[in-house]
DNA sequence: TGTAATAACCGGTCTAGACCACTTCATTAT
DNA sequence: ATAATGAAGTGGTCTAGACCGGTTATTACA
């Protein structure tokens, strides 16, 4: 069992929250099984009770356990459904769905960003930046088209990968070791353009959800613009919404 | 200034929670504004730092207020587009963007649920359910089209108001006092069929946002199945997208 | 007068307890 | 055998402190 680090600028609840997601995201921790109880956790770990709580609470947020008072702490069934209040990568999301996710790069390059890119990126025009399109499939079937542009000097030599095969967000995290916190999205209805309809093998007129997004790394650095267009028939976003938490750990 | 009541069901740092929501709400405290420290508000409401603060996560989870490390705690400015996150009802949705919204009705009858319905709002076959279509207007043009299906039982009596100039979630909060704390939505893209063309007044073939929902009380009990088909030309969603809240008051 | 050190204050994290309501289960009394 | 009881364990809430690093205004020095 792993020990948490002192003196270390990652607080203890996080570290504790990591580690008890690690073990529920491998399946060491199967749904509905138990978690040690509070207290537990508190003598394993040396520390606090309501440290431990901040690493559960912000576990139950995410849906990932719910608690019953006089019974316990338990871990929750995996969800379908993009949940639109978690921030995950089309490969994740498509993997903890049960499909296999795969890519067709349609353009990879570096290019001079025009006075929009530049704007939309908060970097002054001009200046390089890397545009990585897309198709996406699941199980072998186009879903999305998905154009991604990120800021050149924010992941020079990015485009070393093959994106057909690799996720953009892993290579980010991994490799350049940002991690991404937030993000805006936008999500409206829209025709097919001719361009979708090709790629997405649609039947015109086809309605398709157009995405977009700008990500956020933890230091609050704007790190991607993403526009994508799901396919109308094929996708559904979901999203739980709550006015409040009715405390700490609703769900 | 109100004091918290003790020995009391609701919890400290709900009431206190509700307190500070109520001031920024009525604009008693305006964007940007500071709030008290933290410290300031353990003395005024004699309870202690932890409970404060859960107060205060609470707030700026939501996005009322926000934090800065040796500055202090104010009062964000408020939001335009629909926050996903955020569960409101259209009138207040448009109110808050300064749109006039409106309603005609099309529907406001009773009837014997079907299977599905039944199905849907978790109530036996053949119980009485109330539905109440409209069509939303922000500033006097079509938005919406908007169906609810309500169970009878939870809400008699509700056909007497006119939903024309009254929001029924104000009915249902204020009249029925049920406070509707939770809900899931799905949002796909569609093409709109004939009665949207006519009551939307769009030119085919047309996109659409198809929204569904189920709402919850804070008791956990279904309260209605809405479905609803927005203009895909005027209208987008926003949703602020966070994998895990960088400690408790992530903005 | 300008600047650097400092003190006061801020939110973020953490501790080591406490009491409560709820659930479960073993023990006891009927 | 069954029912009532009570103890043990659970999460939910709450207290009264503590230390840390970031921010800001003041103060003292050059």
């Amino acid at each position: 069992m792993a020990r948490l680090k002192r003196n270390n600028p990652i607080p203890l609840y996080i570290q504790l929250y990591e580690t008890l997601r690690r073990e529920i995201q491998a399946d060491r921790l199967k749904p509905d099984e138990q978690l040690p109880s509070e207290r537990e956790l508190c003598e394993r770990y040396e520390v606090s009770r309501m440290t431990v709580r901040q690493a559960l609470v912000d576990l139950g947020r995410e849906g990932l356990v719910y608690s019953r008072v006089g019974k316990g702490t338990f871990v929750s069934k995996p969800k379908i459904d993009q949940q639109l209040r978690t921030l995950t990568g089309f490969s994740l999301e498509m993997t903890s769905r049960g499909s296999a996710p795969s890519s067709r790069v349609l353009e990879a390059r570096l290019q001079p960003s025009d006075a929009g890119q530049a704007n939309m990126l908060h970097i002054p025009a001009g200046s390089e930046i890397v545009i990585l399109g897309r198709v996406r499939l699941a199980d072998g079937l186009p879903l999305a088209v998905e154009t991604v542009y990120l800021p050149h000097h924010l992941c020079p030599n990015l485009l070393r990968h093959d994106f057909a095969v690799t996720s953009l967000y892993e290579v980010l995290e991994r490799e350049y070791s940002f991690r991404l916190t937030r993000a805006e999205q936008t999500i409206e209805a829209a025709l097919a353009n001719s361009r979708d309809i090709g790629l997405l093998q649609l039947i015109p007129p086809a309605p398709v959800l157009v995405m977009e997004r700008l990500t956020f790394t933890d230091q609050d650095v704007l790190i991607e613009y993403v526009q994508s267009t799901y396919r109308g028939d094929r996708y559904k976003f979901r999203a739980a919404l709550a006015p409040r938490q009715n405390g700490w750990m609703a769900q």
